[in-house]
DNA sequence: CGCACTCAATACAAAAACGTATCGTCGCGC
DNA sequence: GCGCGACGATACGTTTTTGTATTGAGTGCG
């Protein structure tokens, strides 16, 4: 029952240091995060955090940035697997689904480095790029579900993308603030369709 | 010219704490905020401090509490005077414009007690208020702007107003990160008339 | 197999932040 | 206006965190 030790080369130091720093930024917040937290969640001493990393802000905006990959790219896979299934609006259900298991850890990152985006350019960089790009993968889901029921959409894509992406990060939001509420599932479940239906019209058939 | 001091008294000095807190809150972000940052932003010295607070996330919460209650107070007041004045559903309009002056900073407070309430049992119960709050303005301001244009919704009110809280606090964030992007203002602008629009039909008249 | 080089461990000095204990002073009631 | 009690200033020791400089071990190559 020896250590298995990963190989020590540097891009296994930051991705070990990397991965764990997600778990303590959430655990903690990143309020109280220290270079000895992140080190010693990782199994690892400050001489290794101080020969990848400058700073635990940097970390945490590296943190974010892959934990948005990932989401974006569950959503990417949950749509395209998705196409060939089953019938109808559920499309975009499944695509809240496949993200469901990341969200919150998620969101607190996102809240972190958003709030970082007041005083620092790169995280604002960061965070611009990801709802960039989550709000593109979400324009596509939504034309592709609204495209499969056959109605057209009398508001702009897009906007209604970003009212989405609003809905979905205050549901998340309550269920932060209050667990139990069962209102914060219904603004998925329920409130979204509702809304989408009632910006949308059955297409004209050709 | 001298000195302006106020008298030395408990309330006085917690006001003056607190007013203080919130710019080194919004400024430095909560992450950063030391006891001395606090009492020297208020022109105070650390017996100041701990004569009054215990921790500065309890003045965080402090903070965070009453500048809900102005935001809350400024829809409120804003609503009401509204009621005598003109026309239609710029009664929406004219709310968010209230808050408009404040919105940012309390964005900051807001998204950082948040977070705290992942840890925090007291920083729960304060979201959990204030946005419990805030969202029965949302319903009231809500039902008046749709009742004065004959028209009712198809959708739970309250749903409505967590939808709307949403879109609000989503464009607030898309602000911050892009300050120049409009997309930010079309979300209120735009995009909420025509949700409640979607979510409402003509009432049948008596 | 050993050599050179890379990378993380360790140890340390310095700075920052904390919390307290004490002292002085201001306000208020008499 | 006097004195008491409340309040904030000051000073201090302690703890926490930081960043660097040095050492030692692991890795891949010849």
């Amino acid at each position: 029952m020896t250590e298995v030790r990963a190989p020590r080369r540097r891009t296994n130091t930051r991705a070990r240091l990397l991965a764990a720093a997600v778990d303590v930024f959430v655990e903690r917040g990143a309020r109280r995060v220290t270079v000895d937290d992140l080190v010693s969640a990782a199994g690892y001493t400050r001489g290794a955090f101080y020969s990848n990393f400058n700073s635990v802000d940097e970390v945490l905006l590296e943190t974010f940035k892959e934990e948005s990959e990932k989401l974006i790219a569950a959503v990417r896979t949950a749509v395209a697997d998705h196409t060939d299934a089953d019938s109808s609006g559920s499309l975009i259900g499944a695509a809240f689904a496949a993200i469901r298991p990341m969200q919150d850890r998620w969101f607190v990152l996102q809240s972190e480095v958003v709030l970082q985006s007041l005083r620092d350019p790169d995280a604002r960089e960061i965070s611009s790029a990801t709802f960039t790009a989550l709000s593109e993968q979400l324009v596509e889901v939504v034309a592709l579900a609204l495209d499969r029921l056959d109605r057209t959409l009398t508001m702009s894509t897009d906007l209604l993308a970003q009212t989405m992406m609003g809905v979905f990060l205050h549901s998340i939001t309550m269920r932060t603030i209050r667990p139990d509420d069962p209102r914060a599932d219904r603004l998925l479940e329920d409130a979204l369709p509702q809304i989408i239906d009632g910006l949308s019209a059955p297409r004209a058939s050709a």
